[in-house]
DNA sequence: GCATATATCTGACTTTAGTCAGATATCGTC
DNA sequence: GACGATATCTGACTAAAGTCAGATATATGC
């Protein structure tokens, strides 16, 4: 009925106009939207204030004239870097804390209204996951993370859920070789998360190992992130990473039931390769020289 | 990782920023945003002046200025409504034309440079339009339509293409007892489209007949509109549009397969009756006594 | 015809956001 | 310690949005 451009503009208007009510909710508690961006960006733990600056895109005069204006409610206090006194750290008091929390408050209600309206909701979120990891693409972030994090731990648990839906056998972690942490950490190797705004879309781990190679684990993307280019992105950055370890070859296994993994490899200079390990998972295998 | 209200803060704080570059984007043409709305607001068929203030929210003295800004830009005209000389009609003047084709342009190249930056189109445009149904619920409208407009057989295809896919033995529509379009409008009996935004995201067909019942045909719902309460809202105008034509029995046949219907028709006061047509399709029948 | 309601317009005003030039203090380096 | 670079602040300004009290013209009901 309506063609690709149109939807993409019916989408755009109806988020415009819920963003206004968005924003306009954040004027009920008598400061103009301005103060309360900035008192949120330091509840949020946006300290320095040329961070602060950056982050909301501000002039540095209006964005002093926001800071006087805070401080002269009592809600924060402005003090020297203790590194570089020209930089200036901003803190909440604590009245300043108690009206942060009060815009917490609204902004968790409202997304709490919202879910509490559909009792669709699992789709809902996924669509919403999926939109922002699109539109926050750029805001995308390759950490290099411990494998034993919270995040890292969360990545994996979603590779593994999903190698089960695909793989006809289903998958359990403990029959294959799973690789130790300390293997995907400095210096042996490396693990990588991708970070879009709070939320951990992606992860590949380098795997050090004594014999004349490392192996690229554990890629994976979120659903919500895919045909974003994010797997490449992390493969680069596994690569970069081993160069940086001084390593010179690196494999990898796969199978064939992830097809778009297999064609990613194919794409980005690895070769097929004959089976080099015995885990009973894979029945693709790769290398890469660098 | 994180729970929903976090998911639906971040996806607000993803489009927060991105409706930001898209308002920035409008400026481009030298006009404040907003005699640039009102122009867009004109351009789109609103012409009637109170209409474009209560729709963009604007107070009169403000609206009425830029009006006039846009009156001395030579971009549009007003005359008075010919019923009420009180009230103004906007119109676009030829420059006003070229101008809003302008914006239109921008806004279309928008939306497909964002798609084009994408692989996974179709994904990202059901979250959309998922997404926008959600937030466009109280913008949904019902309108009564002919069954053989545009958007009624848009509806219907969609409708039959998901009992094909719905149903273990699929469908063909040829095998159903199809309803005359004629029996679906009035005075035999309606046929109901929702309209969201332009999208039409659900239906409902009421088909008179010269027994002494009448049949509900054809509810639909978008999957993108679903658990919005909209399947309730057109059984409920196809049940108010039975009583203004003076019917007094309802009834209707649904498949099993079809489990949110089957429970939507017994929770609104619909009680199961024994079948009562030959169609190959339906193992479920109800009636109501309005 | 007259009072009252309604739609729009005008003028005077405020608030918010944003811009820009220059002041001030500090840092890093020679 | 001088010098240029950097981070923040201050003052003076503008543009845009929004508010509010009337003015004007027209409609509606008695």
């Amino acid at each position: 009925m309506l063609d690709r451009v149109s939807r993409v503009r019916r989408f755009n208007r109806a988020v415009t106009s819920a963003v206004g009510a968005l924003d306009t909710s954040f004027l009920g508690r008598g400061r103009p939207l301005g103060a309360a961006r900035v008192l949120n960006a330091i509840g949020h733990g946006r300290t320095d204030v040329g961070d602060i600056r950056d982050y909301l895109g501000l002039d540095s005069g209006l964005m002093s004239r926001l800071l006087r204006s805070l401080e002269d409610e009592g809600l924060m206090e402005t003090t020297a870097h203790g590194d570089d006194a020209r930089r200036r750290i901003a803190k909440l008091t604590a009245a300043g804390k108690r009206e942060f929390n009060a815009y917490e408050a609204i902004s968790n209600r409202q997304a709490k209204d919202f879910l509490a309206h559909h009792t669709q909701r699992e789709a809902l979120l996924a669509a919403m996951d999926l939109i922002a990891s699109a539109l926050g693409r750029d805001g995308t972030a390759l950490h290099e993370m411990d494998p034993r994090s919270d995040e890292a731990r969360y990545c994996l648990g979603e590779y593994y859920a999903e190698l089960a839906r695909r793989f006809k056998q289903g998958f359990d972690v403990k029959l294959s070789r799973d690789p130790d942490a300390k293997d995907m950490v400095r210096p042996r190797g490396s693990f990588i998360v991708a970070m879009s705004d709070g939320l951990p879309i992606g992860c590949v781990g380098l795997k050090g190992s004594s014999c004349e190679f490392a192996e690229i684990k554990r890629l994976w993307v979120a659903p919500s992130a895919r045909g974003l280019g994010l797997g490449r992105r992390l493969m680069d950055a596994a690569e970069k990473a081993a160069r940086e370890l001084g390593i010179a070859v690196l494999r990898l296994d796969t199978n064939s039931a992830l097809a778009e993994a297999g064609q990613l490899y194919r794409r980005s200079g690895w070769t097929e390769i004959p089976r080099f390990n015995d885990d009973p998972y894979p029945d693709l295998f790769f290398e890469k020289r660098l």
